[in-house]
DNA sequence: GTGGTCTAGACCACG
DNA sequence: GTGGTCTAGACCACT
């Protein structure tokens, strides 16, 4: 009788761990244009401010962003959005799109080894 | 506490469990002023030294501690008694207590800027 | 067996950071055989003692090293050595390396959740 | 009262740069033991605040007070006064306290489980 | 005044 | 008693 029949819902039981749902909102911020393509994004002590959570929670779910190509970040100036929404779904264009824009603002940084 | 030998046969032969031990002892240094309303216990891995007992008795105990209302944990910053004595009967008003502190506590030490 | 020649020098006139000299030394214990593989490693407080970084550290380096392939960790077990020396090389071999692994050494992570 | 255009040319026209100036304040601070030797000293940001300077003139002074050997920074730690007035003139034995220091330090806090 | 590295130590989830 | 998440706050590198 309890059986649940084939969920369509997705169970939100898993509480999800914080940086995960930070990870969340700011896509979502991200895809809905609230900071523009190439803007500049909210520092990281202020997003931490804004969501009530450590600056290193929000470096967490940032490079998270990063690696998915959603922003890129340049040492001493800030976190920028990378692309237009039309091209968000293209991950791995998305990549080079961050490569380039990196050079175009100021320079490349080095990765770590 | 001394320990009975003769136990009537209604309860349970084991001398309550260790972790009700523990709740108790908890319990009554909470009750004793021992830990101050709003004050910091000491951390899990303490509280483990002190009495003797693995982390995950003292899991249980203090997970005890917080349905009852006495206590409440913030995650990262430690655990905290909740409320004096004279509210330790109400555990549903305890819990928005617990809500209201937590609050409290993280807005005095993240001032914006 | 040392370090492959094959690399002209790298230039080390860089400081590079902590978490980077770190992840290099792990490296080479797994590499020379010091950790051997399927092995456990050390926990991850006992290499922070080890090496008199901290936990964090010791994590960021482990987290490479995982997404490399040469290490895989069990939630609650430990952190592992994945493969022989000889698959190194082959980093997306490692990873199928890895779950075949864990099912050998204990089961499948069960419940779908 | 004019602006003075006319410049003599041998000297600079700012009476000791900020930098100077601050350096001379935190040296008096430390030889009268307003921080005592060994102890840690306020943070960047909070000496920036206290003077009314920025970070960077912070760093600046502090760093040639790390150089003449009256303190040592700890990096994740704090800034701390190096050692006594009667040591301040052997600016290379500083060098060696630091490095003790650092140690000292670290295994206060890190006790091997 | 940003992002980058690092420390110390808390509670949480899992075995 | 492990690895996983999270906090608070320090100094560092760059602009």
């Amino acid at each position: 009788m309890p059986k649940t029949d084939l969920l369509p819902v997705l169970l939100p039981d898993a509480p999800s761990p914080l940086y995960a749902q930070l990870t969340g909102h700011l896509r979502s911020r991200i895809l809905d244009g609230t900071w523009a393509p190439h803007s500049q994004m909210p520092s990281e002590s202020e997003l931490g401010a804004m969501f009530g959570v450590s600056r290193i929670m929000v470096r967490q779910a940032l490079g998270y962003l990063q690696k998915a190509g959603l922003i890129f970040r340049i040492h001493g100036k800030g976190t920028f959005v990378s692309r237009p929404t039309a091209f968000q779904n293209v991950a791995s264009l998305a990549g080079v799109g961050e490569a380039i824009s990196r050079v175009v603002l100021n320079r490349v940084g080095a990765g770590p080894a």
